[in-house]
DNA sequence: CTGTTAGCGCTTTCAG
DNA sequence: CTGAAAGCGCTAACAG
């Protein structure tokens, strides 16, 4: 059957501690027992087995990563740098600690449902990654749970969402309202008037900082907002694409649009073409994110870029590195890339 | 400290192996001993212990998915496409599966390290995507492991590379040989004679058969092909951007560039514009995949759409619904999305 | 540096 | 339908 650390120890005349040792390399072991000890393992072809060690050590190698959407580069950029910051040795088994991605798809019972499963696998950090749902019992039941997470051990990571009080979770946020600010503070600058901005879902705590910022930027330069120029949209193209036409419908003298994200603004660049204007020429188009593809857009995207690919290596260290961040310590900050997507306004 | 199991037996005054047979939902319980048992669990709060049912029932909820690149849309679709399948109820624990992206890399020692940690974890199933590497050695280590995995009842997948042969894994592929033979096709019907081909790294399945196609549609055209006319690269924008300009270089009376995939299309056509050539008038563009951002580039990319969203469901039905695959079915077939980026050849 | 000895928390026959 | 008991395979004191 199935070959046992005991076969090991058998095979390679020790004690099954000190197979365990030797795998683990967490204690001293002579290097003639040890290679007798591999000697055995390798001819045996022998593979430890997690659940067992989890369960005698009562940890795992496992770290969640949650995401809002895998299919999302957003997600997919911060999640490869999370688990390669996290991936390098010093998982127990002298292996790769084992990173696990999983996508919410933005829905909140699913969020839970993780949180729980991971808890159960006694993974031994968990990252969230993305804005927050801003619902208030489920603001509560995330906390809840992340409390018990780390009653129990497990590391808590929160990485572009803002951190959650009473939890000793790590917070890395974004700088969302400072960029949201900057782009739109751009735009003004140009001598843009008359922005629309197509918002990210309600309740997210991303949508609601970039607004928060384009609403700051348009206040300082004394802007008196209209109602009808803010749609809520998902954050894909699509979303992009109906919002920027509804937009066009309620206000046509428009001079530029500021999406939720890039994928939301090759949407709006779409729809704005197809209803015949040019961009920046007629409208201008503005991001969010700075994601790869932003540049090749034509004309090249105007957006803020976030260090993405810095998640996972916070201000104050590696939050893996066991240190946690020091108060006080900013937001990853938000880079304005002013490209072709914007120019004067038309007139 | 943590509760057990034990703990809830004892408040709903039943045994722990009732209680057990309650959450597991796979063995009759009386209704009214079920409901006092939930009220304990719902009471104390009572969260199953992963790794110890794991051991003790010896197998486990864990599904892994192994990409090559977690922050490419190709991969993260797929990811998204095969959760969703098997995230359904009919886990062990009446839960979801855990579903395990992790990320390769395209590095052939992490996707032997990740099956082992996978092999190890005891997972359900493991599903392995996109193109594989052809190193003969590597692929004998790959399908040594998978025979193991499932012979100790893991089910495995293929998704998108070529079937393991000497393994019970079933395989759904992905037509990239008749794609990329479309797309040439195109291309030639529209008049094209000097057509520069930027491929995928070597050795990796996807890059081959898509060369393959390209250079059977050429073939029977009765175009004689260059060998300056084909570059390798990896899978990314950057190396189209740096393919197209070696290209160009190598001959400048090249009417069109085919590029691996659409992030290589967009790279490609940026070079192109930085040269001062037009799309398509000057050269035509190809891309492959149709990722969402394609149809946002200017113009848009001609490219070729290949089933991602249907990964995990195999033509014989969901692989996860126990039925394999039949022989026979034909492979996820690709479709030829004409659009702007292809035009006829300039003169 | 190495062996012995208890469990970790759950599932699962086997009885009742 | 429910309980008792025997592990699953490994780790971690504790001695030597």
């Amino acid at each position: 059957m199935t070959v046992t650390l005991a076969d090991v120890a058998a095979r390679a005349q020790v004690s099954p501690a000190t197979v365990s040792r030797v795998l683990n390399g967490n204690y001293p072991v002579a290097a003639s027992t040890r290679e007798r000890v591999l000697k055995a393992v390798d001819e045996l072809d022998y593979v430890l087995n997690g659940p067992a060690s989890a369960l005698a050590a009562a940890t795992s190698d496992l770290v969640g990563i949650l995401v809002n959407d895998i299919a999302d580069p957003f997600f997919g950029i911060m999640a490869s740098a999370i688990q390669s910051e996290i991936g390098g040795p010093g998982g127990r088994a002298g292996g790769e600690r084992l990173a696990v991605v999983c996508n919410t798809g933005g829905s909140p019972e699913r969020e839970l449902t993780y949180l729980t499963l991971l808890q159960r696998q006694r993974a031994a950090a968990v990252v969230l990654t993305g804005g927050a749902i801003e619902d208030a019992s489920h603001v509560a039941a995330v906390s809840a749970k992340l409390r018990k997470l780390t009653d129990a051990g497990t590391r808590v990571v929160l990485c572009g969402r803002p951190p959650a009080p009473d939890t000793s979770a790590v917070a890395l946020t974004f700088d969302n309202r400072g960029g949201g600010r900057q782009l739109t503070e751009h735009l003004i600058g140009l001598g843009h008037r008359r922005l629309g901005y197509i918002a990210g879902p309600e309740e997210r705590t991303t949508t609601r900082h970039r607004l928060e910022g384009h609403r700051a930027a348009l206040e300082a330069a004394g802007i008196q907002e209209d109602p009808r120029w803010t749609v809520h949209g998902r954050y894909d193209r699509r979303s992009g694409h109906e919002a920027t036409l509804e937009l066009l419908r309620r206000d046509p003298s428009l001079t530029a649009v500021v999406a939720a994200n890039d994928s939301v603004a090759l949407g709006a660049c779409a729809a704005l073409r197809e209803s015949g204007l040019r961009i920046p020429e007629d409208v201008s188009v503005a991001g969010f994110d700075d994601l790869p593809f932003s540049i090749d857009a034509v004309p090249s995207l105007t957006t803020v870029r976030l260090p993405l690919a810095q998640a996972g290596r916070g201000p104050g260290g590696s939050p893996w590195g066991g240190r946690s961040r020091r108060p006080g310590d900013r937001d990853g900050a938000g880079e304005l890339m002013v490209r072709g997507s914007s120019g004067v306004p038309r007139e």
